[in-house]
DNA sequence: AATTCAAATGCAACGCTGTTGCATATATAT
DNA sequence: ATATATATGCAACAGCGTTGCATTTGAATT
């Protein structure tokens, strides 16, 4: 079984030709995609329809999860294979984005670091990004 | 000279009725406002291009500074005034979103946390925000 | 108070993001 | 080979944000 095909099942996806295409962007890539920057990547000419929704059904399936950079445009990057699986995401780590490349990375050794916030409020998720010059930059 | 007209004039802009307006919300709301936000709340109707390029103006003259919430909106809040100027800004807080009321807060007193990155980025800026419930909530 | 001029505003038009409803095609289990 | 649930594509749409251009207006000057 091929290796996509193999990533799909174990996260109760069917295997299409579409999302192999997809999923390959994210395997080859190590970085966050948004919807057109994939359509840019892929040289089979989808639907973004197609597109969208199989960016939904990978995220809620835990092979992907999103990426906020202050793009304004919804971006994902692989998960971490050992911490996410269905409906349970554990993305705790920061992103950054390189303002040279505008590419936006998972630092996935990084975890997000411990806050202390005022009386009455109670932390259910926290979005760290970093914006500077990557290693490569 | 009124309040509103102060604070344009100090940040080297001209007093205009639309300004007013506009400012008016940020000032009288302590939460993170969009486009649509601003034109539901303000009584006159204004052109939307009116409102984007206003918020554009305050910002760069440090009036008001981005607040990234995830929201896939350009979300703006009023700047502390002690340490925002013309192109330069100093808004280094936490932001934090509620996830019943919806509203993003900054929070002045909680400033970004230090990190450190792996050898070879540098960082510009951070952005830290955090999805919860509030006070009021 | 009238004049002037740069700056602010409004309008029209556009491109992009992301979504929904529906008809058709396809992967997989039988 | 067949059946069926699901994936896909098409059409249409709503909202965000921007640009170019013509008009209006704030405020400095006379």
């Amino acid at each position: 079984m091929s290796k996509f095909k193999e990533i799909l099942k174990k996260h109760g996806l069917k295997f299409t030709e579409n999302r192999k295409v997809i999923l390959e962007q994210f395997v080859c890539n190590n970085y966050a995609l948004s919807y057109s920057e994939i359509d840019s990547l892929i040289q089979k000419k989808l639907d973004k329809v197609t597109v969208y929704r199989t960016l939904k059904s990978f995220e809620e399936n835990g092979i992907i999860h999103q990426v906020i950079d202050g793009s304004n445009q919804i971006k994902y990057a692989l998960c971490n294979s050992a911490s996410c699986s269905s409906n349970h995401h554990n993305d705790a780590h920061i992103h950054f984005k390189c303002d040279y490349c505008e590419k936006t990375y998972c630092l996935n050794d990084i975890p997000t670091p411990e806050l202390v916030l005022p009386k009455g409020y109670s932390i259910a998720k926290q979005n760290v990004f970093v914006q500077g010059r990557c290693q490569n930059c």
